[in-house]
RNA sequence: GUGGCUGUAGCUCAGUCGGUUAGAGCGCCUGGUUGUGGCCCAGGAGGUCGGGGGUUCGAAUCCCCUCAGCCACCCCA
């Protein structure tokens, strides 16, 4: 579409058809995760990139290649973040973290990462995640992962995969890596040319790559569970046990590794097929994270979810939203005086707090009322010359097609009733 | 970043051995006798066929380039 503006590749335009959902979405998080007593916080989209670089890891894909940076005004290096944890925990750290004190955040927002896009890939994407950070315990990742089924849940997204894992500590990685490179080395004619590579830059990601080949090598690889020292193999252990406890479905994915560095002990996915090949509808796990310019490193757990992809998996699911944005009643006008007296009356009906709509071209009477019922308005309001000259209005019932008379005094009442009655009978067809 | 597919009215698309003023359905607008919707009927508006170049008497249709979208690789939410 050469000369039509159109917005940047991979970053979309929401109309209101479509906000409906992401309102509910995102009501529906802040009800959930209020439950488990998280607040909300928000952050600026833009953070120093050594922010980024830092937390996620100088050796990611996300830091090497798909960030936004840029540079601003007076020569600082920008980027817009990649993801949510690392501009929280620099939040948090800067407003001061008394010690032992836990924080239970979530962040509901966009985020930006430079990949080519595909089916429930964006590169501007929205993401909701939460954050309970300053306290180390398995089961708070597991509570965490609780909250999140009981969102999933109330958003109506069922047949989901639980996938877990444990990468173990930061003093565990050095062992496992030379495990795995050194198990890897020794099977090289028989990986992918990209696996080489990983060989190199990240061992841990081949546990993760898709080929079939690398699958069955990696199969035969030492699973990471048996290489964690005894502390980390033992809060896994834990992690698992509350999971049975809360009678939480999962599996224990020894291949889930994900790629943000700071990631330690506790992993997990949440899978869902039927969306393509990102099937993954939120991720996350505990971390340990170090803000630039302060030298403590900040311990917590936490996920994201992707907006786009629940909202893929809500419609692959058929679950419906409720349009919500619909009106009390359409007002229909004939004649110039009666149009400007209904001016006014649409005035006075929305200071009451009715969601009205009109005509404002002088359209003929045949097109308002098309019009009205295209709005799906329970009501028209009719009001030519005639009425307005005996102080009365029309109230038509769109759907049972049957009008009556009232005098403008008593039609906030009337309206009223009507849109108590439709608000029962809604509530009554939900049971 | 690498590949595959696609790009014709607001939307979904038809239309290729190149040939008169480019089509359908839906949507939109106006009517079907005075001021009343949903169904039906009749009219109407709306497109430089993504853009540029080339071949040709002539191109939406063939060739090249380019832009954009989707999907996959990759990566992750």
């Amino acid at each position: 579409m050469g000369k039509k503006t159109e917005p940047i590749p991979g970053a979309s335009d929401i109309f209101p058809a479509e906000v409906a959902e992401w309102l509910l979405l995102e009501a529906e998080a802040r009800r959930v995760f209020g439950l488990y007593g998280y607040g909300e916080v928000r952050t600026p989209v833009m953070e120093r990139t050594a922010v980024f670089e830092r937390s996620i890891g100088e050796q990611t894909d996300v830091v090497q290649k798909e960030m936004y940076t840029f540079e601003d005004r007076g020569g600082r290096s920008l980027t817009l973040r990649p993801e949510g944890t690392a501009g929280i925990m620099r939040a948090l750290v800067d407003n001061g973290i008394p010690q032992g004190d836990e924080k239970r955040v979530y962040y509901i927002g966009p985020m930006f990462r430079g990949e080519r896009p595909a089916a429930g890939r964006k590169r501007q994407f929205h993401q909701i995640g939460a954050e309970c950070v300053g306290t180390v315990a398995p089961e708070t990742d597991i509570e965490t992962i609780e909250m999140l089924m009981r969102y999933f849940d109330a958003i109506g997204i069922r047949n989901t995969r639980l996938l877990v894992n444990s990468r173990g500590t930061v003093a565990d990685r050095p062992k496992i890596a030379d495990t795995l490179a050194a198990y890897f080395g020794d099977h090289l004619d028989d990986i992918c040319e990209d696996c080489r590579r990983r060989l190199e830059s990240n061992v841990w990601r081949i546990l993760d790559c898709k080929n079939e080949a690398c699958g069955n090598i990696v199969t035969g690889a030492p699973a990471i569970t048996d290489l964690l020292s005894a502390e980390s193999r033992d809060f896994f252990q834990r992690a698992c046990d509350r999971l049975d406890l809360l009678e939480l479905p999962y599996t224990v994915d020894p291949r889930l590794v994900r790629g943000l560095d700071y990631y330690e002990h506790t992993v997990y996915e949440i899978a869902f097929d039927g969306i393509g090949a990102q099937n993954s509808l939120a991720g996350g796990g505990r971390y340990a994270i170090e803000v630039p310019g302060h030298n403590q490193v900040v311990h917590g757990t936490g996920f994201a979810i992707g907006m786009e992809r629940i909202i893929l998996a809500r419609h692959e699911l058929g679950v419906a939203t409720a349009a919500g944005n619909g009106i009390d009643a359409y007002l229909v006008s004939i004649g110039e005086e009666a149009f400007a007296a209904n001016m006014k009356l649409a005035r006075d009906l929305r200071r009451q707090g009715f969601r009205i709509a009109m005509d404002l071209q002088g359209r003929g009477t045949k097109a308002q009322m098309r019009t009205a019922n295209k709005l799906e308005a329970p009501v028209a309001l009719i009001r030519g010359d005639d009425e307005l000259g005996r102080d009365m209005i029309v109230c038509k019932n769109l759907s049972a097609s049957e009008q009556l008379e009232v005098t403008i005094a008593d039609l906030p009442a009337h309206l009223q009733s009507t849109v108590d009655a439709r608000f029962a009978g809604a509530a009554h067809a939900e049971e």
